[in-house]
DNA sequence: GCATGATTTACAACTCGTTTACATCGACAC
DNA sequence: GTGTCGATGTAAACGAGTTGTAAATCATGC
């Protein structure tokens, strides 16, 4: 979900016709202009997918190729250039694919798509010390060892990963853990705290504030 | 190398021509000219890649793909159909390319090169202890010995063979074992991995997620 | 219709979230 | 300090809901 694409294009007007696609369809978006800006950016920031014109000032597309595969960034041209030898060329370089101006902005949707199927290899972690929550495989690991959590133990540790730092009342776990309908008020949530507690080893981070709920401590 | 490509083309004109350069290419070929040949060819021998027409008589391109699927065989069309309807059908429905004709016969070469290349890396033997799956021949062993696995449970152990480690629900599994339109919500799934338990002795790695569903065990 | 395999059913067995019960702790008054 | 009282920690019991599994039913090919 929520991927990031990176748009390397010169002409504003496709930018923006790409951009303003993209975001409607729930993608992160960043443009570059040119091939420097392009480093630049991957440079700085994580992507999952690049689109890239081929004639570029400074850098043209084919240079630029180098480094997305450096930074294991899938690249699809998209470019005016119709000549086989181009296509040809795109491709043996190593691009994904190759849509030829002007191209319709479903048909690079879906082969966006299937690129990004292909890619989509990385795992969604959660990081706390020494403990690993891995939302793909909904594990989680202390210093390396798999520690089991019950389904609720598994829930509320997520909602305190998220929050780290910040006072949970009871009425707010419960809300966020057992969604918003929830009805009987009770001291289930001490107990699965307790859980967490005994399991992770949390007795200090995992920190009780008198009279108002719980709150896993910032990291050190 | 000498790769097997399956040619299904109606139009003997394009089928020749396709067929001798992919000769000249050093690849093994063999020319269907209607969906139901097609059926027949891959039932009676393996091939690593499909170029597909669309329109075909008796079976069309698209009611073609199923079969294919199931036999793990990547498919390119190469149709005249250009609207953009139809390109996103094809590659929606599990295509790996789409050309539209007349294209460039060095274009088909690269994008045929591709997607052999990504085909390549996807093994044809999976192992789990000492389980090995031929998916060539179908057959599942385990310590040497074969054991005999009905349709279901073979694709059910394909599918956890797939993510080993992760956590699929009852749903992942219908939609990724019996397809995405499947219906009626049941408890068939666990009555097959009871059976891929028993069968393959599996009843630790082969673990319950309770109200989520079932995870293969990492190897240790 | 018979054989094979997939799905559904039925019920036993089990799991885990919740509740309960009691011990312990913390805040506050004196 | 000490006493009080409500808040929290925690082990254990309970029971609704989930899963395991054998057997019945349904679907399909010959």
């Amino acid at each position: 979900m929520n991927e990031r694409i990176l748009i390397v294009e010169d002409d504003p007007a496709i930018s923006k016709l790409i951009d303003t696609n993209l975001a409607l369809s729930g993608y992160q978006t960043l443009c570059a202009i040119d091939g420097r800006q392009a480093v630049e950016a991957i440079h700085a920031q994580r992507f999952d997918l690049a689109l890239c014109d081929i004639m570029l000032p400074e850098l043209d597309g084919f240079e630029l190729l180098p480094y997305m595969k450096e930074k294991g960034i899938p690249v699809i041209y998209v470019s005016a250039k119709a000549d086989v030898q181009s296509r040809v060329q795109g491709l043996r370089l190593g691009a994904e694919d190759y849509l030829v101006k002007p191209f319709d902005i479903l048909e690079l949707l879906v082969r966006m798509e299937k690129v990004l199927s292909r890619a989509d290899k990385q795992p969604k972690q959660l990081t706390y010390g020494d403990i690993a929550v891995d939302m793909e495989s909904r594990s989680v690991t202390k210093g390396g060892e798999t520690i089991s959590l019950k389904n609720m133990e598994y829930e509320l540790l997520l909602t305190f990963l998220r929050h780290p730092g910040m006072v949970m009342t009871r009425e707010d776990l419960l809300h966020q853990v057992w969604g918003d309908e929830y009805i009987g008020e009770t001291r289930t949530v001490d107990v699965h705290v307790a859980a967490l507690r005994r399991k992770l080893d949390l007795n200090k981070e995992l920190a009780t504030v008198y009279k108002i709920g719980y709150r896993l401590e910032m990291q050190p």
